[in-house]
DNA sequence: CGATTCCTTGAGGCATCTCAAGGCAAGTGG
DNA sequence: CCACTTGCCTTGAGATGCCTCAAGGAATCG
């Protein structure tokens, strides 16, 4: 069943012999049709024929250890990324060394995508703890997608959801204050946790106030503080990175217009 | 030649007869092959057979009034729109009726990406001046795009695209100062108005002082202060909507490290 | 166990916001 | 044609929310 090993495009692993049977040199590949984040992830939405056609392509999988890159600004574009297990963070660079967190991606979220524009990309990703991916050979999954107008829709929604999610942190950057931009970030996570199967009100952050900082825009020792307060209004336990939510209402609130 | 109108899906405007001569029944209907925008728009890259079947699809052309919108947030997501003349402005709304403006589009640059995620626009769309814009019905464009590689690789690149371009307005929105901010907007129209074949140093804004620090995070009064402070710095002249540009080099400094 | 990293908290400063007033240009109605 | 309204922009003065700088505590690691 490893035949479908294509040699055109670079893989993160040297491709092994079809015939060895030794799991220890056959790269771990992965079905998505039989993954428990199918529903997640890239093949949501796909059926039958097409989710059998995508198994075809059988996505290497890779271990990324905590704090290193998946890829870096201006790296060639040739693999999105399915997060499988773990956390990356996305973010920017400015020359003067200032970063800007773009984004935290949990399992069954992608990562990439914005490399198609140019050819190379245009972020970088980390992991933030030790983490496993499905590396897609873009030009694999568009020669598939040609065959596939399900799949087009599905790759073209996710990034479509892509740009609204960015629509909703400019907001966020944009027209809120502090107080507002953490709960927004909480609820997030919140609600990404309750899909993935965790407890939506308790759960363990995996990145550092700096980072969440740089993500809503505030500076660490604000971050800090708002944390401080939202315990002091008994919305939060908070314990470094383990957060409580002890009134998700109250969160809801303090997000949407305090005013009035 | 306006035999390819196809009724399935709503269109802007009532099909015409093809036997129908009279300009007057007709309604405006575009090709790219022979569009004045095309390196600028969808069509840019397309060449011979898929340029040709663009062409096919003869999009509607609608007139839009200053005001007027394009389309509401929550509307259904049936068209995206390429702006043919005219300026406008996407954004999102807040309850309590904070507004955040997620971009300005110009001729050539397309409008409504952010719909195909839900199938619902997520934002609205306004015509900062008399416009006009082709109507592209996803449908039928996705439909093409099953027939052609190229066409879809546009349109992920196009979508991608849309994606970077928030990339970078996060970075300003989270990690710049005012000048910074209104440095890195007048210098993006700049390149744009380059791009379409005006002057890059000397422009018309569209967009109202309240609109730009809607989009750049800041209050209006900041903006016109920040003119005031580029005029005193001898890098603009300002008269209301009117900018020139004296000195693009210093601007230039000014967006990028002032922290050397 | 010292070094390091991350988090919290305090005190003071500053960039931007808020509130307010006035100017200018365009539109309207008498 | 002029008085008046309206919308948009500019500028000032004071308020404030967040930042900066600084110190100390807790957890982790070699």
């Amino acid at each position: 069943m490893q035949t479908a090993v294509r040699p055109s495009i670079p893989l993160h692993f040297t491709p092994s012999n079809a015939l060895t049977r030794t799991p220890v040199a056959a790269p771990l590949r992965t079905q998505c049709s039989t993954c428990h984040l199918r529903d997640l992830c890239l093949p949501c939405g796909l059926t039958g024929n097409d989710l059998q056609r995508l198994d075809g392509l059988m996505f290497a999988r890779r271990r990324v250890k905590e704090g290193d890159a998946l890829y870096h600004e201006g790296d060639k574009f040739q693999f999105i990324y399915a997060v499988r297990s773990g956390t990356f963070r996305s973010h920017l660079s400015l020359r003067d060394g200032r970063e800007q967190v773009t984004g935290f991606q949990m399992a069954g979220e992608l990562l990439g995508l914005e490399g198609l524009a140019s050819g190379r990309h245009a972020s970088s990703a980390v992991a933030l703890e030790d983490a496993e991916i499905c590396a897609i050979p873009y030009a694999h999954l568009s020669e598939l997608a040609a065959g596939s107008t399900e799949l087009q829709h599905v790759i073209s929604r996710l990034m479509s959801r892509e740009i609204v999610r960015e629509h909703s942190l400019m907001m966020l950057l944009g027209s809120m204050n502090a107080e507002e931009r953490l709960a927004a970030f909480l609820l997030n996570i919140s609600q990404r946790m309750k899909a993935r199967g965790y407890s939506p009100t308790e759960f363990h952050l995996r990145m550092s106030r700096a980072e969440i900082g740089s993500y809503l825009g505030m500076k660490l020792e604000t971050v800090s503080r708002t944390f401080s307060a939202f315990q002091a209004q008994r919305l939060l336990a908070v314990d470094k990175k383990h957060v409580r939510i002890s009134d998700l209402d109250g969160l809801t609130r303090a997000f949407e217009t305090r005013v009035q």
